[in-house]
DNA sequence: TCTATTGTTCTACAACGTTAGAACAATAGA
DNA sequence: TCTATTGTTCTAACGTTGTAGAACAATAGA
């Protein structure tokens, strides 16, 4: 398969991030990413579409957030916690922390 | 004018708070709010029309980032930073922060 | 080589969002 | 009361997005 791509660091825009992160499939994915790195696309367990779930991680992908490794005919998936912390300090945990905290209500 | 309806703290939802910040013009209205407090719609001074001013208002009203007070006929605008800091602990500060870090580029 | 597995890309479509002009509403002040 | 000020609401145009079926691409394994 084509290699995906991946913004670099400086690329990467808050607004894109938050429009990202503004989408419940996706907000799900990056949630289950943060409790279990490096998971294939099959393995988040989403109850969408092939199609819909490639759309999602695209965004995902192109806005910075996860980072696409290839294996065989799996995509590994993982958070670009670093890169994000670099950019945004504090940013993605504490949406994440919010992200929890809304699911025990 | 009519009373401008705000969402109840335990109402405001993760994701329509981060979909109300990721358009441009409403992030620049939270960032300027967060510098100088109680502006009037006015005093944002964007070079958008009233109408569309008045529908990015009403997002980041009903999304429950800030509360419109009446007086006269001029809206004064403030950030509603405790409640959000209750229900998303430094989600609002992360986010204000990213965002004067994005503009120094 | 053939098949199953794993995702992407193409295409279409309905729903939604941003923008903005025009009309309207409410208040302050002359 | 009349007018200026300050915003809202209505309406429409236009682009974008989420969803999802169908076809396609690439690899692993038998």
């Amino acid at each position: 398969m084509k290699k995906p791509i991946h913004p670099n660091i400086n690329d990467i825009n808050l607004t894109s991030v938050l429009y990202a992160l503004s989408d419940p499939t996706r907000l799900d994915i990056v949630v289950k990413l943060a409790k279990n790195s490096d998971l294939s696309c099959g393995s988040l367990a989403l109850s969408v579409p092939k199609s819909t779930l490639s759309h999602h991680l695209k965004v995902l992908r192109e806005s910075g957030i996860i980072n696409v490794r290839i294996e065989g005919t799996q995509h590994f998936l993982s958070l670009r916690n670093n890169d994000l912390d670099i950019r945004f300090s504090g940013l993605l945990s504490s949406i994440l922390d919010a992200a929890s905290y809304s699911n025990l209500t």
